[in-house]
DNA sequence: AGCCGACCTTGGAACGTTTCACAACGGCCC
DNA sequence: GGGCCGTTGTGAAACGTTCCAAGGTCGGCT
């Protein structure tokens, strides 16, 4: 009735437990003839190995998870593909899990991954200083940080956000904005508050005005559009010359809408997003982004992830920070949007 | 030295472990102050339950995963955000597993799963024959194929594939086109063959002439690219004057390099895609796609997986069968594209 | 006083592996 | 014929839980 187990084939085979495990194991310790015996028993049977046995007994899980901030965002996908070619390479399996922006399941997530005794998490956390993470450290699961930079008792993977942020604002100074927006939320978010950051540092540095700053829920699409409908519904006098998005989901979606209530960009608004993930560059209008080494973060963190659990004594955490690097397309470039090339 | 187990709590507070246990699973059952002591002891020492040895007692998971031909592809993501929804309702996590369009990497991921006695499996198959599906679901995991019709002895939730690629084309045609090239591949997978099979039964139908198909490697905005610069190789005489793509990725990434080489959408080059990704509406020239609807999908995935899980005995499998829809916009209408709204 | 039930706690079996010390066997050499 | 060796196979312990039958204590009822 319910599935067999090595007693079964052990049984069906005429041997004992002892020797199917070598079987499976170790098939050099077992005769030839004994071990095709055990294999058809196995075949026979429809015999499938009890993972949860077996990690019990070995203490080990061949297995490492990702927990993602959202996996709707390609960009986090685009690390994630990033980091499984690393465990790949080193035999271990991957396991994506989607936070969804949402603390309490990726709470969740955590407990139960440090439940299954994976190898080790990689995540992009909602809260940088859940005091999950350092307990799961703690306790001997070991963690990496994975685009948010970490004190100095946890390994992480980033890129500096406010000089990101800097960049973009400074693009939109040079090309003369004055009036300039900043779309993002919520600030809980580091990469939202460090990318905000950077905004207004360089603004100060410029002497400018103070960024209009539209908070939003999430950072996605839908909310890149509604962020579209309140400059629009803005008085041209009042209204930013530009935007920067916190991320291209937002600035994709606040390009569609800006479009669609009459805006022209770069004209009216120029906008830049952040991440430079593939569908910017095919966005109507192609979009000025702040561009991150996505896959080389995913195989950092994952090389980082897999150093530590493999020789977890006398490990130095290390901080990693790439430089972010900011891509001009048409949305920001102040050439004729008519008269398309 | 290593993590602490329910002994080491139990030794601490001074009770037996089954005390322990009661604890954690029935403290009604346990007086108050006993209770505060065990925790206080389980707080002390870190103690972290170990799922393996819980789930080899008890036989359950409350896990199940999403095996995703791809998860960069927006569609997948989408499809699972459905599923995670309902999974969570039921109170199990779901893990996604990232195929890559890979049948290795695919039954690799099978193999563990079931090993890790996962509650049940989603699964977008790269081959919807592997007999692996069929020994799953015999040795009592349950599976259910997601965007691939299946058999009558298995449970499948799928879109039309037929219809849309008959849609998608048929559109084509009362627009005028008769020369029309098919994007896509590998024709293995079954998405990429029945969408073909609709263009091309819908061709036939108007007595056109035959699909000019390029086969492409994958199913990335990358290939796309690849085949517009095949197109725009091609003298206008014999170039397609539209192009129906597998996807969505494919459709963007030849809209962008088309334009790019100077072919303007719609005019020199009409363009259908597939799955209408969010990023479809937002492109360069707006998207028309055929629409699926991937979340609703996901979510009667779930729902059918939850019920065979529950009810094993009995279990009918179902094979639901979505319509898909054609949204027509800039990427075909024959309205001007210069002068932008 | 004796008994009962309510309430709480205990101890051990069972889950399916892996590992390891050891037994059985045959052959070979002295 | 005894000692040794190498090759195969065995059986039981151990991993960390959960579950359950049974035991203990206490207060109240007859």
């Amino acid at each position: 009735m319910s599935a067999p187990s090595m007693k079964d084939v052990a049984a069906h085979a005429g041997v004992a437990v002892g020797t199917v495990s070598n079987v499976l194991n170790h098939p050099e310790l077992v005769a030839e003839s004994t071990r095709k015996r055990v294999q058809d028993a196995i075949a026979e049977l429809g015999f499938v190995r009890n993972e949860s046995a077996r990690q019990l007994r070995g203490g080990t899980s061949r297995t490492l998870a990702y927990v993602v901030l959202d996996t709707r965002n390609p960009f986090f996908t685009d690390v994630a593909a990033g980091a499984q070619q690393v465990a790949e390479g080193a035999g271990l399996a991957m396991f994506l899990c989607d936070g969804g922006e949402d603390p309490t399941r990726q709470a969740r997530y955590l407990d139960l991954l440090e439940q299954q005794r994976v190898e080790g998490i990689l995540i992009t956390p909602v809260d940088a200083d859940d005091p999950r993470l350092a307990a799961l450290a703690r306790r001997g699961t070991p963690v990496v940080v994975v685009d948010r930079g970490a004190g100095p008792d946890r390994c992480s993977v980033s890129v500096d956000d406010v000089l990101g942020g800097d960049l973009a604002a400074s693009h939109l100074l040079d090309a003369g904005h004055r009036r300039i927006a900043f779309v993002g939320g919520p600030r809980s978010i580091g990469q939202v508050a460090d990318r905000l950051t950077g905004a207004e540092q360089a603004l100060a540095r410029a002497g400018a005005e103070p960024l209009t700053v539209l908070e939003t829920a999430r950072l996605d699409v839908a909310e890149g559009r509604r962020a579209g409908e309140r400059l629009a519904g803005l008085p041209a006098s009042r209204r930013p010359t530009a935007a920067f998005c916190a991320n291209d989901m937002l600035a994709l979606g606040l390009l569609q809408q800006a479009v669609r209530l009459g805006l022209r960009v770069p004209h009216d608004l120029a906008i830049v997003g952040y991440d430079d993930i593939e569908f910017a560059a095919a966005a109507a209008v192609p979009l000025t982004s702040v561009a991150q080494p996505r896959q080389l973060l995913g195989r950092t963190a994952a090389e980082m992830l897999l150093a530590e659990a493999r020789h977890p004594k006398g490990h130095v955490h290390q901080q990693r920070v790439f430089e972010p690097e900011l891509v001009v397309r048409e949305s920001t470039s102040m050439r004729r949007l008519d008269g398309v090339a």
